[in-house]
RNA sequence: GGAGAGAUGGCCGAGUCGGCUGAAGGCGCUCGCCUGCUAAGCGAGUGUGGGGCGAAAGUUCCACCGAGGGUUCGAAUCCCUCUCUCUCCGCCA
């Protein structure tokens, strides 16, 4: 969320913000509803003022013994009044809430302005392609082969979009996460988190997911729960309505969680294998930092998950996003895309972002600068570090065998209880 | 699920039959004084959000005592609903 205030005095740099993420938005309108809005709210303080001056003589008087009753029924009225302004308000506030909640965040100066995904510009390639001898299988393919997926009996069970891990497959995904984990939490200095999965509405909301994204949320009938898309959302709503001390910034939270999307409107994209699920694994990074630093700290973020990719001996490659491509929150996005050989492609499997204040005005976090009065939004940050369903999929393809089996990268071995192969 | 208790500022904790309580008192913190050092002591200050005026420092007004409604000229104080916390019973991985 974008203050007011600011709207009102950046209103150029936002409406330009605003069409370089190919967003339309009334702002006019807006304009025209916060000056009502401060209009009004002027007439009800000048009639507060009055109440509350005209309350205490009343008191006086009482006290005294002096007759009050005119000034008691000229109160009545001004109270009526106030009461119908009150209404009004509301309304505008109402209003102006709901536009403010729906706009989004203002890129970074250094975010290159673009349509969409094909004007990413790319920051930097890293690793080795693998070659081989044979056409490289799908990792869906490979999976069902070694008997360590299966996507058929996932699907009776829930339906598409679900996956079933078995034997090695499952304790290789158990072995990314406490991999992951342990990177982050012994040498990134990240504190290990276990959070709620399902969260109720205003943190949903404090991080952007709600009111615009609905639809792309699974949320449990009959309650107001939601199931977390990422644990993004836990994690930056644990200091939500705090005030911070300059000296425990930054903070570094890293999680391990289930994320359930609906993938809304994604039908027939990615219908085979794990790159698309409604539910999937994720490792996932959480900063809160002052200003100053939370452009390096998104640096440091993106290498954290890098080192990842890096120790698992996977290629890939860094893009920026371009403005029209980046999330609602984000002011500025990295997005990591992994090797995929089957397809030949890269494919997103982490993205790391600076939100700057918006989530935190959202979420009301702030930090006191130390012998400084007054308190300032803390920056957000986030970034997925990685997503172990995809790290499972890149892995099964970029070391599979010309008979089938997939090579197990050697940082994950001790994890694997020593396994240094999945064959059949 | 049943019965009861509670929710006040960074923390602890007052708040009488509703009226000058943004909120006593204490702790903490900040600045100054004092002091071989430390501790103690003395003095002053110390919430958040919003609006108006101001270049700014600032100033002024409004709101906020878990949240939302209500009663009243006036509510931290009375009434209703909700949320959360705690205690006991039941149930349960």
């Amino acid at each position: 969320m974008l203050e007011i205030k600011l709207v009102r005095e950046k209103y150029g740099e936002i409406e330009k913000a605003l069409s370089n993420r190919g967003e339309k938005m009334d702002l006019p309108a807006m304009m025209e509803q916060d000056n009502q809005r401060r209009a009004l709210l002027l007439e009800i303080e000048a009639l507060r003022h009055r109440r509350n001056l005209v309350s205490q003589e009343i008191a006086a008087m009482k006290k005294q013994g002096v007759d009050a009753d005119a000034m008691v029924t000229e109160m009545r009225a001004v109270s009526a009044r106030i009461k119908e302004f009150d209404a009004s308000l509301a309304t505008l506030d109402e209003t102006l809430n709901n536009f403010l909640m729906r706009l989004p965040n203002i890129p970074h100066a250094s975010v290159p302005v673009g349509k969409n995904s094909g004007d990413n510009p790319v920051r930097k390639k890293v690793g080795k392609v693998p070659a081989f001898n044979l056409e490289p299988q799908a990792h869906w393919t490979i999976g069902e082969n070694l008997k360590i997926l299966d996507f058929e009996r996932a699907a009776r069970i829930a339906g598409a979009r679900f996956p079933l891990y078995i034997g090695a497959g499952a304790r290789l995904e158990r072995a990314l996460i406490n991999f992951m984990l342990d990177v982050h939490t012994g040498e990134h200095g990240y504190t290990e988190i276990l959070p709620p999965f399902m969260v109720n509405r205003s943190t949903m909301t404090h991080t952007g997911q709600l009111p615009k994204f609905e639809e792309d949320l699974f949320k449990l009938e009959g309650w107001d729960y939601f199931m977390i898309p990422t644990a993004e959302v836990p994690l930056t709503n644990i200091h939500q309505g705090e005030i911070i001390e300059e000296d425990s910034l930054p903070i570094y939270y890293t999680a391990y969680t289930p994320c359930f999307r609906s993938e809304a409107g994604s039908y027939g994209k990615d219908t085979r294998g794990l790159i698309r699920q409604h539910q999937f694994n994720k490792v996932e990074m959480v900063k809160f930092a002052t200003p100053d630093t939370s452009y390096d700290e998104l640096e440091k973020m993106l290498a954290n998950a890098e080192a990842i990719l890096q120790r698992l001996g996977l290629a890939y490659q860094v893009l920026t996003l371009c403005t029209g491509d980046m999330g609602f929150s984000a002011a500025k996005t990295y997005d990591i895309e992994v090797w995929m050989p089957a397809q030949g492609v890269y494919r997103e499997i982490s993205s790391c972002s600076n939100c700057e204040s918006f989530q935190a005005r959202r979420a009301d976090i702030r930090f006191r600068r130390k012998g400084q009065k007054g308190t300032e939004l803390v920056h957000t940050l986030n970034g997925s570090g990685l997503a172990v369903g995809r790290t499972v999929a890149a892995i099964l393809e970029n070391y599979q065998q010309s008979d089938g089996s997939v090579v197990i990268p050697q940082a994950l071995q001790p994890y694997m209880g020593g396994m240094e192969c999945i064959v059949k």
